[in-house]
DNA sequence: TTCGTTCTCTGACTAAAGTCAGAGAATGAA
DNA sequence: TTCATTCTCTGACTTTAGTCAGAGAACGAA
C-alpha cells in the first residue's frame, strides 16, 4: 500500500508532468491527446468520447480547433449518417508522428543517465507494473447472458472450442446450458470487461441439491497470462456460496491444458465422470469451505 | 524504450486520471496539491514555488485562497522578513489527512482485484521502477567547489569520513586537494543533485604527466544503492579522457567497503603505495581506454 | 408514418489554470 | 547611504477545460 502511494507520487511527477510538458509543446494538452487518439487510421467520433470521456459538445469544439488547423478531417459513416469518422490529414499525420518523436524524446531522456543493467532491470519492472495494473483494471460484473458483451464472450468461448478441441465443437452435441438457466434464480453470469470490451466471462448452474456446475470459463487471448481465469473462477465460487451451494462440479476438453491446470491449482480434485458430455475427457469437483 | 511509452500510458491513464479524481473531489487539484505539499511542518513559499514550479503571483492567490478557507497560515520569516512561511492550520492538517486516506483509498482500489501474490509482486516491481526512477532523476554537473551544493557535498564528505574511519579523520594531516587544484583548468568538481538538493560528489586533480587523481567521492545514504558511485566515477573517466589523462589513480581507506569494491569492478587494479595518504589503506590505477 | 432513440453540433455559460507587468518592502553589498 | 536584488503581492488579463440545455438530422422498431 504504501509502495502504492509512494509510487503514484514519484511517477506522476516524474512521467506526468514531463510527458504533459513534451506533449503539450505546440498546442494544449486536451488537443494533443485527441490528435494523438484519432490514430493514423481514424476514429469514429463516438468511440473518441468514451474513450476518453469527454462532453459531447466539448469534443465536437476540440475537433473544430484541429479542422481550422487542417490537422483533422471530418467524413460521415457510409451506413449510418448519424455516426462521424474523424480522420488525420497529412498534416495531422505529420503532427501526430512529431508527438510521437517527442514521447520517444521524454523515453530517452529517463533512459539516458541508466546503466545497461538498469535500463533493462527497469524496462522488466515497468512491463510488470503495466501487466498488473492492467489486471486491476478489469472489472467482473454478473449480467445477463443476453447483453450483448455477453453474447461476444459466448461466440468467442464456442470458437474457441471449435479451434482447440481435435475434434472440433458442434454446440448442439454438447450438454446444452440454456440463457435461462444461466440468468438468475436458475444461475448466474459473469463479464469481464476492460476498458469496457468484454475480455472473459464464466457462468453458474445451480442446481437443487445444493450443488453447481462451472460453465462458460472463457478468457480473451489479449489478457491471458493477468491471473483474469482465477479470479474469474473465484468470484463464481463467491456467487455459488453466496447461494448455499456447497460442492461445484465441472467438465473439461483435454485440449484446454491452462483451464485444467486453474481448476487443480484452485483446489478442484479429478472425480469420476459424473455426466455422459461427449466432449470433456476430465471431470472435477470442489467442496467449498464454510469459511468462503 | 517501447516499454517506457506504453508503459507511461498505461500509468498515467490508471493512476493520473484517478489520482486527480480523488484528490480532487473536495476542492480544485491545485488547491489540493498546494495544500499537501505544504506539509505537516509547513514550508516557505519560495520553496513552494520552485516545487511546483508556480508563477508567484498565481501562488500568492492560491495561498489566500487557502488562508480564506481557514486551512494555512502566512508567518513572516523571523531572520529575513521578505521571506513567507505557509504553516497548515489543525482544519487544515485535517483536510491534509483527508487527502491521504483518500490516496490511500486508491491504492486500495488499485490492490483489491488482485490476489495477494499479485499484490505482492506489484509492489516490488513498483519500488524497482521508482528507485530507478529518482537514480534517471539524479542530474550530475561540472560545478566549482565553492559552490554551496559542493560545500555541502565536502563537509558530508568530510563528516562522513570522522565517522568511518578507525582513527577519526582530520582534514590537516590528509594530502590537501585544495579548491583551486579541483577547478578548471587544474581539476574538476562533479556535483550531483536530486530536485535541487545535493546528493553526491566527485573530483579530479589533474597531473601534468597525463595522469590524475580521483578525490571527493561522496554518495548521500538517502541515495545509495542507486548506482550513483560508479556514475559519477564513469563521468569523471569521462572528463579526465577529455583532458587528455591516460591513467587514473586514487586512494582509500579499508572502512570504505562499498567504495572498494566500486573501484574494482569498474576496472581499477590494486596498485603499490604511490604517496604517503596516512589514511589510505588501498591504491588504484586504471589506464584509460583510447575508445571510451 | 410515427415516435423514441442515437449521434452530433451550437449557444451560453463557469471554473480553473496560468501569464505578465509592476508595486512595495526588506535585504545586502558597495 | 545608495542601489541593485530578492521576495511577495496586486491588478488585469488570456487560455484551457469543462458543463448544461437543447436543436436538428438520421435511424430503427412498431
Amino acid at each position: 500500500m504504501t509502495a502504492v502511494r509512494r509510487f503514484n507520487r514519484t511517477v506522476t511527477q516524474r512521467i506526468g508532468a514531463l510527458d504533459d510538458a513534451y506533449l503539450s509543446r505546440s498546442r494544449p494538452l486536451g488537443q494533443a491527446r485527441l490528435l494523438w487518439e484519432i490514430g493514423v487510421d481514424g476514429s469514429e467520433v463516438r468511440s473518441l468520447r468514451s474513450r476518453l470521456d469527454l462532453d459531447s459538445g466539448y469534443l465536437s469544439r476540440l475537433l473544430q480547433l484541429l479542422q481550422n488547423d487542417g490537422l483533422v478531417r471530418i467524413e460521415a459513416n457510409d451506413v449510418d449518417a448519424r455516426v462521424r469518422r474523424a480522420r488525420l490529414t497529412t498534416a495531422g499525420l505529420a503532427e501526430r508522428a512529431e508527438l510521437d518523436r517527442l514521447s520517444d524524446e521524454l523515453a530517452c531522456s529517463i533512459l539516458e543517465p541508466l546503466t545497461e543493467e538498469q535500463r533493462s532491470r527497469l524496462a522488466g519492472a515497468m512491463a510488470d507494473v503495466e501487466r498488473l495494473l492492467i489486471a486491476s483494471m478489469v472489472r467482473v460484473e454478473v449480467s445477463d447472458p443476453r447483453d450483448p458483451d455477453a453474447r461476444h464472450c459466448l461466440r468467442a468461448y464456442f470458437a474457441e472450442l471449435a479451434k482447440r478441441f481435435d475434434s472440433g465443437f458442434d454446440p448442439t452435441r454438447s450438454i446444452p446450458a440454456a440463457d435461462d438457466q444461466l440468468t438468475p434464480p436458475a444461475g448466474v453470469f459473469l463479464v469481464a470487461t476492460l476498458h469496457g470490451d468484454p475480455v472473459g466471462c464464466g457462468a453458474l448452474k445451480l442446481h437443487t441439491d445444493s450443488t453447481a456446475d462451472v460453465k462458460r470459463m472463457w478468457v480473451a487471448s489479449s489478457v491471458r497470462g493477468l491471473g483474469l481465469g482465477r479470479r474469474l473462477l473465484g468470484e463464481l465460487e463467491d456467487q455459488a456460496h453466496a447461494n448455499g451451494i456447497h460442492t461445484l462440479r465441472l467438465e473439461t476438453n483435454r485440449g484446454l491444458t491452462e483451464a485444467i491446470g486453474l481448476y487443480r491449482t484452485a483446489g478442484y480434485r479429478e472425480v469420476e465422470a459424473f455426466n455422459d458430455e461427449p466432449y470433456a475427457h476430465h471431470w472435477f469437483e470442489k467442496t467449498l469451505g464454510s469459511n468462503e
